[in-house]
DNA sequence: GGTTGTAAGTTAGTGTTGCTTACATATGTA
DNA sequence: TACATATGTAAGCAACACTAACTTACAACC
């Protein structure tokens, strides 16, 4: 939406307001249109409308600005996951469908970033802060799991139920992105899915 | 194990026996080490001891070397779950699990193949063997699923619960892949896990 | 058994792309 | 005006995909 359009208007002076924030848009951009591997520091500056020395006043590496623009897309995704949960009362049989669906969706609507989030397989392990929020992400599920069978977040059946449901519409998202195998499923058969994987979590209160 | 012995042995010759099939080693190779980006083809060459021009009298470009190691790599898991199936009989409560068992044991064996087996995104459409053997694994899946349920394989709910097995293992052999949001989960759970969400399909006949 | 055709490999290059740095330059602020 | 910050210019250099033209080995055929 806004890409193209600030994106010319902020170059209008040598010093625009945020080309850290842009560069990060442009990756982004990038990473959508032409795949996890058709982003290059060059194409981000062309996309940008900066020389490709630019970045490294602001970044120290190639890698650093893939870590930066990752970890925004996963601030993004737990922020929808957080909206989800709070979009239902704890023990609404529709939350746990509800977080679920935020995820995939999520992966829907940003696959490239998806893909790199949990793809990258160079530099991202020394990163604090991503292991941080992919944390509060785990957390988030292990809470509403927990909520909904009636037990403290931290409870052994409550964990393994969110993990569970982790793998679950992770392996949903991915198999939806690259859709040779899994025809594309209507949205009303995923709601089902997701509705029934809630209902299989057992109440222990 | 046979991967640098062979490589030596065989090129004493000008015409060493199987360059196509030994370059595909060699992608695997370099993929699985230096992960999904990290194969060229000037560095798979050096990898079986060839010019960098010598691939072209066997493949027509890179995307064709890749389709073909991909190809492989998708009959070996096609095969490996194929042997898992049989070795079970059709009903057998541990059949279901240790379909998903073969396949998460793939996933972990082979990361880097099976990360663009299922993550590529550039030109892998339009090649009718790789689709052919994606849709006889997943009739495979939905065989099993039918034979535990006591249906048809195609009936629709052996399909539904065959895609959502396969989400659950693909989402977590993923998720194993990147250690860094799931801590790894020792293989009794793994398997505990496996035969839970076998148990969960119900039993239609 | 020599001739010859062909498949398979080699050498040497071309053109492109990209990351990164050293130095110059423009802009805003005190 | 002086200085700090932010960007541009230009260049180095490495890697890679791919091509063209030459060479070697093998095999089939007379």
């Amino acid at each position: 939406m806004n890409d193209v359009k600030s994106l010319v208007k902020a170059k209008k002076n040598y010093h625009h307001g945020d080309l850290r924030g842009q560069l990060l848009e442009a990756v982004r951009e990038l990473v959508e249109r032409k795949g996890p591997d058709g982003f290059s520091i060059a194409e981000a500056c062309r996309l940008a409308g900066v020389s490709t020395a630019a970045p490294y006043k602001h970044f120290t590496d190639r890698q650093d600005i893939l870590r930066s623009a990752v970890l925004l897309a996963m601030e993004r995704l737990y922020e929808a996951m957080k909206e989800a949960a709070k979009a239902h009362p704890p023990g609404d049989p529709a939350r746990v469908a509800a977080l679920g669906q935020s995820y995939v969706d999520f992966a829907r609507s940003e696959p490239g970033m998806f893909r790199i989030m949990f793809g990258m397989t160079e530099g991202q392990e020394d990163c604090p802060k991503l292991t941080e929020v992919g944390e509060c992400c785990k957390l988030l599920v292990e809470q509403v799991a927990g909520d909904h069978m009636g037990v403290p977040a931290d409870h052994p059946a409550a964990v393994a139920w969110a993990y569970a449901l982790w793998c679950f519409v992770h392996g949903h998202s991915f198999l939806q992105m690259d859709d040779k195998l899994a025809q594309k499923a209507p949205p009303e058969q995923e709601a089902r899915m997701l509705q029934m994987v809630g209902e299989a979590m057992p109440n222990l209160s």
